[in-house]
DNA sequence: GGCCAGGTGTAAA
DNA sequence: TTTACACATGGC
């Protein structure tokens, strides 16, 4: 059987998966730090990324991020593994929001998908987190998880894009423009959530 | 011990 | 335009 994203959403918030989270999932939204956090976690469980984010404390903000040399990074967020490739990218992010947008706050105003997808290291799903969760735009998040939950309901489509667009173009025709970032933020977290529980419980 | 995690870029078909 | 593969640590 099939179901459709606003009927999905509807189960999920009855679950009350949320409970112990962040205001809007994501840890410190709307920090630089989001964007330090989408680019660790890429293939890589949250548990490991924190670890990296403990060590990272002090360099968390645009400006201080930047005094890290590449070395020091590697070195840092080594619990999240892939860090040979990790550090130069996010180092050439920093670097390029410091350029193209001189502070965090200009990045979060003006900031499109199309310049974060320029970004070496920056796929869809990471762009769309760092919309969302680090610059409070209505960006629907799909990850493997989205994916392999909506295939339990048979829903199947042949790319990013398409399940982006399966879940935003029904879920806007059930909320006001002003709710989308907050019902968005949190669909995606709680089907993060709902797996790490599938698990568990 | 093997499998997989809140993916992405590149090269080959 | 798809598909295969490298990237790497740590928990279960």
């Amino acid at each position: 059987m099939s179901i459709t994203a606003f009927t999905l959403y509807k189960k999920l918030e009855a679950m009350d998966l949320l409970q112990n989270s962040p205001q809007y999932w994501w840890p410190n939204a709307g920090e630089f730090e989001v964007v330090i956090g989408a680019v660790l976690t890429q293939n890589t469980t949250w548990r490991n990324v924190e670890k990296s984010l403990a060590n990272l404390e002090g360099f968390l903000t645009l400006e201080s991020f930047l005094q890290l040399n590449e070395e020091e990074l590697k070195e840092k967020i080594r619990p999240s593994g892939f860090y040979n490739q990790k550090a130069p990218r996010l180092l050439q992010i920093a670097s390029n929001i410091k350029k193209e947008f001189n502070t965090f706050k200009n990045f979060q105003k003006s900031v499109t998908r199309s310049w974060l997808l320029e970004q070496k290291g920056i796929g869809e799903e990471s762009a769309d987190a760092i919309l969302c969760y680090g610059c409070f735009r209505a960006e629907m998040v799909v990850d493997t998880y989205t994916k392999r939950l909506l295939k339990s309901y048979s829903v199947e489509l042949k790319n990013y894009q398409a399940y982006k667009d399966f879940l935003e173009d029904d879920l806007q025709h059930h909320f006001q423009k002003n709710e989308l970032f907050n019902v968005y933020a949190l669909f995606h977290g709680m089907i993060v959530e709902y797996n790490k529980c599938k698990k568990s419980c």
